[in-house]
DNA sequence: CCATTTCATGTAATCCATTACATTGCGCCG
DNA sequence: CGGCGCAATGTAATGGATTACATGAAATGG
């Protein structure tokens, strides 16, 4: 048996379909371990740490390895060991560019520390988040990264291997990376209200999410430090979606409200606000001023181009797995709420308020 | 023991961080057996075919269930199943909105048959489109769709449980969906020659992938039919970016050519085009036609809004799946590949040439 | 009333790898 | 030369579920 030659006869392909099934099949380590002469336990550590088998045994194992093409069973690895090396990250909608390049952030961490990432798309669906979720408790993965405002219930004792990015919740025990939006949208409006707007409009996102909260607050104190009113006339809300912003632009201008500047929660609507306006006749910055928020890779491309607030969206992936693979080297570490932040970037959608009154 | 109360005494969340760790721990079947008062098979029997168990013994072990949080461990029952029940979506990039509809359609099938679907992002990168397939052999998914022009070597025997979704590749082996992308160009060409375009620039795709080869080719017989000279120094290679679009009229402007109209390869580098010819204060579309190729959510909303070709994007997710279930189901299941029709959306970015020859 | 199903449940093998512990052989030291 | 340590390998327990098969009790039939 040994004596066996070193050319390897190839079955695969045989397109035939003559009635049984091709006689390959998926290897074990006990197999591994009859051919190359060796307990499975030399295998296993060939593969696992190959300085602990001596030199011949270590070249004759890997050579079975790759003539049979084994690949460890990682279900039976991950049982025994308990670490998949696996997490979860879920955003609400991957159709947001906003959350592409968060996601590249996580992924460059987690590849340098040899873990993958899987995206679960959750739609901002409870029972698609608690799908995910539950890969946790299950021992499917190790953590999660999650991009909605929501934790998931994951029943496990102790700490949860769950990190917060882009957005925020209560509970003290959770880590979460953001930026902090109330100074963001301030800042914002302060240079709206810097080129000479008075009358400034808001176009929120979903009041159930905390950072929604915190951009209108911030567009609030902005206008409070302005000493301007704030009218929740001028205070509309959306989710988020490109045709939120059309809406909430329509709604305006149907109401016959007067604005010259439209500060909008997320870059998406910005651009929906834009469509409304120049739908209308309204040009844009000429007649109303628009910022968005987030600094998407088309906001670079809308005409005008889009004045946003950039949110460093690499660094909040990054940071993000940084902590979920801290806590998972070490449950007892303090979590920490981590608030990077976010600037302010001009462009082609914003001037001065013309001096002849629009309408 | 079994004369315990029914009121749990809730131990979470209890902040202190006195030196040892809490000492609630994750269940296992035999403890939850244990309590019950039941062997293994009976708890695993009242979780999997409740019906198989009697009345009062599955509400007794529903409710120890409970009220510990037992979750079963899903390596264990993968291990002993050979089955996850998880797929894995290949998708090169998410920051391309083309593909967020195609994961919709495949996570609508996935979903209805009990499936769930993780995304890897390969960044074309080879090497981690590699590291997604090995989940395949290492029993961590059942099967992948791949959305690249690659197909990944999966150490195993009989038929790969791969479906190639948006791509197509030559191996007769791998089903397919996609579009024909030769008579969707064509018709996009087809339609510019109607407008009265004698001069038709195009922006192509990776040469690598077999879809741009053949919307490079669907240009070429539709200049063809029109009596058009195909003139290589119009053709211009780009990444599916929106740089990509940009350099691309970019170039052709430097080097002088003479053109009333560009087809782009996708939605983004047509985009760019645009961007870059009205930067080169040529106007869209009185001086030049543009037409994409996707119809991302974003062609809508451009200035003026994309002229494009719509590709079925759900329909090609959820075909994508369909193939996938059926062959995991069934592993002899022959081959296909299978086609839909894409559609030209006609918006504003093109008109008839104007009569006076631009510059 | 005994034989035969049928139903509910239990026992134990199984999935496949990791790894603690045991064993073997060898070189080295006193 | 006996004993010790080390290197290389083997044996077997282990992880947590599923499930084939066995068992016992109750129901059914003749």
């Amino acid at each position: 048996m040994s004596a066996d030659g070193t050319k390897t006869r190839r079955q695969a392909g045989d397109g035939q379909r003559t009635g049984a099934a091709p006689p390959a099949r998926v290897r074990t380590i006990k197999e591994i371990a009859a051919i190359a002469n060796v307990s499975v336990a030399t295998v296993s550590r060939a593969l696992q740490r190959p300085e602990v088998v001596s030199e011949v045994t270590r070249q004759r194992i890997q050579e079975v390895v790759k003539r049979l093409g084994y690949t460890p069973n990682a279900l039976a690895r991950n049982l025994r060991t308990a670490r998949t090396r696996l997490i979860v990250a879920l955003l609400p909608d991957i159709a947001n560019p906003f959350f592409s390049e968060v996601i590249r952030g996580i992924e460059q961490v987690a590849h340098e520390s040899g873990y993958s990432v899987l995206l679960g798309e959750t739609q901002s669906s409870l029972v698609r988040e608690q799908a995910y979720a539950d890969m946790i408790a299950a021992r499917q993965a190790d953590g999660i990264i999650t991009m909605s405002h929501r934790v998931p219930k994951i029943p496990m004792p102790g700490r949860l291997p769950v990190v917060n990015a882009c957005e925020y919740v209560k509970d003290k025990q959770i880590s979460s990376v953001y930026v902090d939006n109330v100074a963001a949208a301030g800042a914002a409006v302060d240079y709206l209200v810097m080129l000479g707007h008075r009358e400034i409009a808001f176009i929120a996102g979903p009041p159930s999410s905390p950072i929604c909260v915190d951009r209108k607050q911030g567009y609030r104190l902005a206008l409070q430090r302005a000493k301007l009113a704030v009218d929740p006339a001028l205070m509309v809300s959306g989710d988020f979606s490109i045709e939120a912003g059309e809406r909430a632009v329509e709604l305006l201008l149907s109401q016959g409200q007067s604005f010259s500047a439209v500060f909008c929660s997320n870059d998406e609507m910005a651009i929906g606000a834009m469509r409304a306006l120049s739908s209308h006749g309204l040009r844009v910055p000429e007649d109303v001023s628009v910022v968005g928020f987030d600094d998407i890779r088309f906001a670079r491309y809308t005409s005008p181009a889009l004045t946003t607030i950039a949110q460093p969206k690499n660094a909040l992936g990054r940071e993000a797995m940084a902590m979920l693979i801290e806590l998972l080297a070490d449950p007892e570490v303090p979590p920490r709420k981590r608030v990077l932040s976010a600037d302010l970037v001009v462009r082609g959608s914003t001037a001065p308020p013309s001096p002849r009154k629009r309408k």
